[in-house]
DNA sequence: ATAGGGTTAG
């Protein structure tokens, strides 16, 4: 490094021009190369402080290591042979498990139930799934006599099952059943929670009965939740009514609620409601519950004007709304992108003298970030200061995905680092956000590093934060990186959703290997799994791009056929691939049939549409449909703008443009650079350099960051038309806001004062070349 | 028994 320094080579190694002083360009270089991390050395940048944190084991996103299981330090030595062999080792641990049963019995025998939960919940965390038939075996051989016994077995059965090790917790049970020992209810219970998802709840139920059992308080909500969740609405609502006939229990509120909310969360309203009429009829009235339940049934179905209407009747019965019916209403405000509605019940809800709960607060927030209003989001941390509610997890983990989604990582940190400092835990929704950050910025090693970590040190890892990381692979074109992460999860016994598959799909749709995407797809339905909505517009988009509109309508026709609905997306893609092909009324029939289905076509759909019409330089075309788009209200994007402002200046109405741009600002749009560099381009194509000088005046004063792209588009087409002096005040501009002309651009400059005899500015010129080294030496 | 947070496609 010193002796190139010192000595510069006499040849133009290496061929790029040496690097410039600094300039606009070069900082916001460093400034990229800063959040890259390309330096290092010097940079203070947080996403690695973060890492760094979390390397060391006990930063802030990670828990404390108080999962390492203790039996497995034992077997490691004694494999390792150093300090005692193999069958010792086996030894002491059978010893210590025997001790602990021993003590087991010893506490059932004075009926000091919870610390034998306790004792028993910590070792077979330490053992495992897969641990029951050795406790078996143990409880058989040694504790045979002891007249505690059955505690234990029963104990241990629940356990496991409360554990979620429920093929440990079946297994002790069917050896207790060869024993003659009988399960306890609260055992049977848990079995069947635990068994929700499956029809084996049945299966214990009728063991149940047919056993003699006396039902718990719980049983019967169980089995109902646990039909409901099963789509089996019928039977869940037939054993209700038989529970009723019965008269064997008296149908309790709690019971009748639970069947209601399996209803609703089932999407089935109608028999909700149904049910709930039958109830009236028999003179038993909703309670606030119920209603809060039948109000979020149809929230969940984004029905908001029957959410007001049974708000309004559950009022006229004498029944006054409660927080959580607030909530639930300012939810479904904030999920139809209508916070200040949400915000506006907030205050009704205060001046009735009701205080908000940290769960409304959570709704508000995350409505708020998506938003981007930061400002708000401030206030209302204000307020949740001032009132003293605590934060919680999840309210935590909205703000930390919310600055992780602005960009602003260190404030993700801070609250991290806070809500760690208060003994809240992160958890996997809260890695989420850090993973997508990371993601987000490329930085996929980084990201790989710290999931792998996330489960090394045993913590809870699951599905979602591997799609995250296989989408950023996917990203950024690394498929091999995405498939290397799939088999991961596969050997981790983790299950791939169809969201992994279509992230695959895509990212053999992003590095053009379409006939592997089609091939994937192929596959995972052979293997019994339903392609989405998702699935196909990924692959029909890739058609698309690939020129392949053909196989974009097979793919659209297969899946009508399978009766996957199109959504708007689908449609864009479509609409896409109809204009690419020239078919701009079949097009524009796509789009009414859109509206005729039902689906609103939203700015994407439209601005597609648009550079259909545009290609083939159909201004009026392109100016109706943005009618159109402001007909539905809807806003038009920069995207909308740059088209018609770049179409205007092609057919060479700069005029126009330019008064189109006025009138925007005028109306306070935001515009994008390219829709000023657009017109300042065709200006001086046109031979209109002083306009383009006041325009360009004007992107530097707006606070856009310019490139020597934008100078040499403008100088370039200048001095082709010998504006040489408008040329050189674009120049001034150029040095003025601290960018250098590179090689190419001065030799252009160069050329025309050359053209125009003026040598003056051409010496004036050279002299700046050779002062600020633009050139290297050797060619000065 | 009722309310809040994370992943994929234009």
């Amino acid at each position: 490094m010193l002796f190139r320094s010192k000595f510069r080579p006499f040849c133009r190694f290496p061929p790029q021009l040496p690097a410039p002083k600094p300039t606009i360009s070069s900082a916001a270089a460093a400034e990229a190369a800063d959040e890259l991390f390309i330096d290092s050395s010097t940079s203070k940048n947080p996403v690695r402080e973060i890492l760094t944190l979390a390397k060391r084991g006990h930063g802030p996103l990670f828990l404390p290591p108080n999962r390492t299981r203790v039996d497995r330090q034992s077997r490691g030595a004694g494999k390792d042979g150093n300090f005692m062999d193999w069958e010792v080792a086996r030894t002491r641990l059978e010893d210590a498990r025997l001790a602990r049963l021993e003590t087991c019995h010893a506490l059932a025998r004075e009926g000091r139930l919870k610390e034998i939960n306790s004792v028993l919940q910590q070792m077979l965390h330490e053992e495992g799934s897969g641990s029951a038939p050795s406790f078996c075996e143990l409880l058989q051989n040694n504790f045979r006599d002891w007249d505690s016994c059955s505690i234990v077995w029963d104990m241990l059965t629940n356990i496991y099952s409360r554990l979620e090790m429920i093929h440990d917790a079946l297994y002790v049970l069917s050896k207790m059943d060869s024993l003659n020992m009988q399960a306890s209810i609260s055992t049977y219970d848990s079995l069947m929670y635990n068994l929700r998802h499956t029809d084996m709840v049945w299966d214990i139920y009728k063991e149940i009965r047919a056993r003699g059992v006396t039902h718990s308080e719980y049983t019967y909500d169980i089995l109902i939740d646990s039909l409901c969740k099963q789509q089996r609405l019928q039977d869940a609502i037939s054993f209700f009514q038989d529970m009723q006939g019965r008269k064997e229990v008296k149908s309790c509120n709690v019971t009748f609620n639970t069947l209601m909310s399996g209803l609703c969360n089932a999407g089935s309203m109608e028999e909700a409601l149904k049910l709930s009429e039958d109830m009236e009829k028999d003179g038993i009235l909703l309670d606030v519950v119920a209603y809060n339940i039948l109000i979020n049934g149809y929230r969940l179905l984004g029905l908001m004007s029957e959410v007001s209407k049974l708000i309004n009747m559950m009022t006229l019965q004498g029944l006054r709304p409660d927080l959580i019916t607030y909530t639930i209403l300012i939810t479904g405000h904030c999920e139809k992108g209508d916070v200040e509605e949400g915000l506006r019940v907030r205050r009704e809800v205060i001046a009735r003298g009701i205080q908000l709960n940290i769960v409304a607060y959570s709704v508000l927030l995350n409505a708020l970030f998506k938003k981007g209003k930061i400002g708000e989001v401030h206030q209302l941390l204000g307020e949740i200061e001032a009132i003293g509610l605590h934060m919680d997890l999840v309210a935590y983990s909205i703000l930390i995905h919310g600055y992780c989604k602005l960009g602003e990582i260190e404030r993700a940190l801070q609250v991290c680092q806070m809500m760690c400092s208060k003994q809240v835990m992160p958890n996997s929704f809260t890695h989420g956000a850090t993973l997508s950050s990371l993601c987000k910025k490329g930085m996929l090693v980084e990201a790989r590093w710290y999931l792998d970590n996330l489960a090394s040190s045993g913590q809870m890892v699951d599905i979602i934060l591997y799609n995250i990381v296989i989408d950023g692979y996917a990203k950024i074109g690394d498929v091999d990186g995405a498939l290397e992460l799939y088999e991961q999860i596969l050997k981790l016994g983790l299950s791939p959703t169809i969201v992994t598959y279509n992230t695959l799909i895509f990212a053999f749709c992003k590095i053009e290997k379409l006939t592997v995407a089609e091939h994937f797809l192929r596959q995972i339905e052979l293997n019994g799994i339903n392609p989405t909505v998702v699935t196909y517009t990924t692959l029909m988009n890739a058609f698309v791009g690939a020129g392949n509109t053909d196989s974009m309508l097979r793919l659209f026709n297969e899946m009508i056929e399978k009766a996957i609905m199109p959504n708007v997306i689908t449609y864009s893609v479509v609409m896409k691939g109809l204009c690419k092909q020239g078919r701009l009324q079949k097009a524009i029939d796509i789009l009414k049939d859109m509206h005729i289905s039902g689906i609103c076509a939203d700015q994407i759909t439209y601005n597609i549409l648009m550079q259909g019409f545009c290609e083939v330089q159909n201004i009026e075309m392109a100016f109706r449909i943005h009618d159109e788009m402001l007909q539905h209200n809807l806003m038009p994007t920069p995207v909308t703008y740059n088209l018609l402002i770049n179409i205007l200046c092609l057919k060479g109405k700069v005029d126009c443009a330019e008064k189109f741009l006025d009138s925007l600002l005028d109306k306070g749009v935001r515009l994008r650079k390219f829709a000023y560099t657009t017109i300042v381009k065709a200006q001086c194509a046109k031979g209109m350099p002083g306009k383009a000088i006041m325009l360009f005046d004007k992107i530097i004063r707006s606070g856009f960051e310019v490139s020597i792209k934008d100078f040499s588009a403008a100088i370039n087409r200048l001095c082709k038309r010998n504006f040489v002096n408008e040329a050189t005040i674009f120049l001034k501009m150029m040095l003025y806001v601290g960018i250098y002309p590179d090689e190419e651009l001065c030799t252009v400059i160069c050329s025309a004062f050359i053209k125009k005899n003026e040598l003056q500015s051409l010496f004036a010129l050279q002299a700046m070349i050779v002062k600020s080294g633009i050139l290297a030496p050797d060619i000065q």
